[in-house]
DNA sequence: GCTATAATTCGATTATTCTGGAATTATAGA
DNA sequence: TCTATAATTCCAGAATAATCGAATTATAGC
């Protein structure tokens, strides 16, 4: 995982009702959650969950498919390894960090978020 | 660490400004680096690294403290270290992950970001 | 083809965040 | 006290994100 993807991943989930989906994702196991299960439980209205589904999706933490007419959402768990051992590697802390690394050059001027 | 918490410490990571400043206070150590140090090393107008600085502070994520006319900044690892444990918990990956907990209640209407 | 259901995209509005120049505060040293 | 330096706050404009009703697409079953 890059920095691009791990600001995609950091940004995806600091919204209370991603992180709520998120969540609800991960508790759901394999089988994930149909878009309509996860509607029930965070209540929200159908546009505003589409579009926090598909910010998930783009930073690669859900993956879904179809199944009739239904649309099954899973959590993607080896993207949020990826990200803790992200984090982990690069912004580790206290005792245990790894020194000698540098500091990374200046992000480009598009897409610092 | 609440969910609350959580959140904040997410948004203030899910930048490129501030994901790396965060990084080089991380690599600089228990000694941090003066805010003047991070402006060299990040190219940031004062003003903007301010702001910045000031979500990072708000989040928990730095400490600082002032000598004389500096003021040192310190990554607060203890803060990484219980975002990393929420996120391991509550948003834990793959087979270790410990099923029964109960999909959280839907977010207050205020301050769901 | 028709109807019903699931979910999405579209489009417009509102809210929030980002950015950085200029003014301000805080401190050190002469 | 005066000057220089460090960092902040203030403020406004630009950019991005959030929200959600209405229209649209996709699929199943008859």
């Amino acid at each position: 995982m890059d920095t691009r993807q791990a600001v995609a991943a950091l940004g995806a989930l600091s919204h209370g009702s991603r992180l709520a989906a998120y969540r609800c994702l991960v508790q759901a196991g394999r089988d994930g959650l149909s878009v309509g299960e996860l509607r029930d439980q965070l209540e929200l209205p159908p546009a505003t969950l589409t579009a926090h589904l598909n910010v998930l999706r783009a930073a690669g933490l859900v993956g879904d498919e179809r199944q009739g007419r239904v649309i099954r959402v899973r959590a993607d768990y080896a993207r949020m390894n990826a990200l803790l051992a992200y984090l982990t590697e690069n912004c580790c802390a206290g005792d245990a960090c790894t020194p000698g690394r540098s500091c990374p050059p200046k992000p480009t001027r598009r897409n610092k978020r």
